[in-house]
DNA sequence: TTGTTAATTGATAATTATTATCATTTAAAA
DNA sequence: TTTTAAATGATAATAATTATCAATTAACAA
């Protein structure tokens, strides 16, 4: 896991060098987009952030997610559903694996995923640019509270 | 890649033995579902029928890739932007080769992926139940046709 | 420090894929 | 053929995201 500090000064280096303004904003989305504490949502960034400010839009987290995704800057692991997390700590694709009951996500390690994708491009022929590995089951702690 | 007609009769069958009506409509969607080729959309199955079907409702679509879901005879591919993907085809969750320039899907022929939802389950402590993994690049046709 | 300007914010309307609703039609069994 | 519950078609409702626009504010210059 990068280090907090380092993702967040980064990616405020990264702005400023693209001309964007330093909102107060702003700096409370990246900071949590940096640490990216169990691969935060919209909703769960708005509702960290609308007591410090109890003017803070929705739209303003969206755009900001937005802004500082289109720098490459964070990792967005949408699903279906339209319950999508994100990712500022490590904003290049990884395998994830989440569980279905507490929604938590975990970032294993796995090294066995480049050669795999060397044989997929060689098998298809296809130029792999991107990929998503998902493993969806249940945790230990959702384990061991059993079913209910 | 399973037999079509095998495919569409086992569907058929399914829907009988639960007590389900079989309707032209039905018969229809279920057909291009047991095909999947080219993994169609919501949009490409009505698209498909509506010449055949003039008065055929795109809720009627959604509705049946519902039920055929239910029973666990289709796989369904999300993607985040709401261009979902069906497979009646191969049911069951396997890897994907997505072209983003046509939006081709392919399946590609991997073995190690079984190794490593082992590897996944003993590192992470889940019990794995699901997984989704997708390639995304440019496919052999697409890349011939150059950038345009 | 103050003034200027363009970017950002906040509030809300628009958009879009999907689901729900309900009157009408129809498949299946008697 | 009759009966009845399920399916269809048309459309309204829903929900996440994006667009719009007036008001605010960060950044730069004087």
């Amino acid at each position: 896991m990068a280090d907090h500090n380092e993702r967040f000064e980064g990616i405020v280096q990264k702005l400023k060098e693209n001309g964007y303004k330093i909102t107060p904003q702003r700096l409370a989305i990246i900071r949590i987009l940096a640490k990216s504490e169990g691969h935060p949502s919209v909703e769960g960034i708005y509702e960290q952030l609308k007591d410090a400010f109890p003017t803070m839009s929705l739209a303003t987290v969206y755009r900001n997610i937005l802004l500082v995704k289109t720098l490459g800057e964070v990792l967005e692991l949408g699903f279906p559903d339209g319950s999508n997390r994100y990712d500022g700590n490590k904003p290049y694709p990884h395998p994830h694996v989440i569980c279905i009951r507490c929604k938590k996500i975990v970032d294993p390690h796995l090294e066995s995923l480049d050669q795999m994708k060397k044989e997929v491009a060689s098998e298809t022929r296809f130029k792999i640019l991107n990929h998503r590995l998902d493993f969806f089951g249940i945790c230990g702690d959702c384990m061991a509270k059993g079913v209910e």
